[in-house]
DNA sequence: TCGCTAGTAGAACAGCGTTCGTCAACGAAC
DNA sequence: GTTCGTTGACGAACGCTGTTCTACTAGCGA
């Protein structure tokens, strides 16, 4: 797939000049570089002069397949979010289906390094967020909710689960990095235990819930926060 | 308070060798200069080159009483932080507590740029906003939310301000560049007018829903959502 | 008065995203 | 079959970043 890949030549030919065959350098094999990249080392891990030597090329060259890095950053997130398996809506089942959606993506997002954070900056419009988000549409409104309740959790899911995945991204790249990996929160939760109760009464009571549950459960929590909220917006079909 | 304020000294004097009178620089005055920056142009914009200019002295002087750009950044939280207003917890009133101490929260927050962002790579533990968490466990737990919800709602909850307040910093950030202010949300609904039925059969129907209100009601309703979650978990005091 | 310590800051390092200008290779046209 | 124009490749460079090294100096305690 790189350069390095090619046939070698005899070590006596005069190299070509300057530039080897005209190598097909496309936005899919610039992307499938980048990936591994972003797993292992994040959003700022991957820079352009690091994917360029990945490439067996130069940082310039990335440019004439891809305006930027934030377009980049754009088409992987959507590639990523392509790989979100999408349920068949099935009103009876919209909670499941609903909770299952979100938990996959936010897996999905995590697998890939803090890629998430490009959807903080922006409403994600490629295709794949945009067949993600009509799937949503469909299951909420299949269970009986309004469309501006629709709509609007629209914004505030989506939102929940990449700074959700953003979070979490960073602990796992900290992790990797040295640092005791699911005992943050237990090491988080013996600070609070220290905690002089005259200046927090209630908080230095509550260590042990404090320090229970990992990322899995915790992401469960918080979905479910918005599940029973969006249950409550649920009006008779007329 | 910056070097550029001392009184002028005659033009034939020869500058006092390289180095003028020993300034007092002091941490209270680097968080000082920094906030402006930060509120005019976020986290990146805020280098600590450009710190040090404003406070008429070279980079390598602000590491004297900052260990690096991520404490400083944390400093600058909690700062911001320590500047929203709590409420004496009234468990009669817990609700409306609860949303005007994170409505308000959300609105401190976007009036700093993206610093919202600095808590999404980590638990905040300075003082102020271990207040603020203490603050928001008396609400929750005077409201008659037993102890695990309330721990695991400390994370979620933040979690979601913070998230929809760097979202919508970002867009602010863009308006002030020229970029059409309020408009966005409009531009974006009617981006999604005009996208095939045959895609997106209920999307597409949704035009008016999606682009209706703007960032502070988008941002109340994901609240509200959270809120109706936290109340579906109170159980009777035993 | 001396010597030490701690704050100041210029210069430099390694890295970043991006742009410029050159150059070679291919497809089309004559 | 040869030439031309277009287009992708890419080395070099620009201006920026956070951070560190090092020299130096000013003030304080002895």
């Amino acid at each position: 797939m790189t350069a390095a890949d090619l046939p070698p030549e005899p070590p006596w030919w005069t190299p070509p000049k300057n530039s080897g065959p005209r190598r097909s350098l496309t936005r899919a094999a610039i992307l499938a570089a980048a990936r591994p990249i972003l797993r292992a080392e994040g959003v700022d891990g991957l820079s352009m002069r690091r994917l360029a030597t990945e490439l067996g090329t130069g940082p310039a060259s990335l440019y004439a397949h891809v305006a930027n890095k934030d377009e980049l950053l754009d088409l992987l997130f959507d590639q990523v979010v392509g790989e979100i398996a999408l349920p068949e809506p099935d009103p009876a089942r919209w909670r499941e289906q609903f909770t299952a959606l979100w938990t996959e993506a936010h897996e999905t997002l995590m697998d890939n390094g803090d890629i998430a954070r490009v959807s903080l900056g922006k409403v994600p419009l490629g295709p794949n967020a945009m067949r993600a988000a009509e799937t949503m549409v469909v299951i909420l409104t299949g269970a009986g909710i309004p469309a501006q309740p629709v709509a609007w959790a629209l914004d505030a899911v989506p939102l929940y689960v990449a700074a959700s995945a953003v979070e979490n991204a960073i602990g796992v790249a900290q992790a990797r990095a040295g640092n005791p990996p699911e005992e943050h929160y237990a090491r988080v939760g013996a600070y609070f235990a220290t905690l002089s109760p005259a200046h927090y009464p209630l908080m230095s009571t509550m260590a042990r819930e404090l320090a229970e549950g990992g990322r899995t459960e915790r992401f469960a929590f918080g979905l479910d926060l918005l599940v029973r909220g969006l249950e409550s917006h649920i009006t008779p079909r007329r």
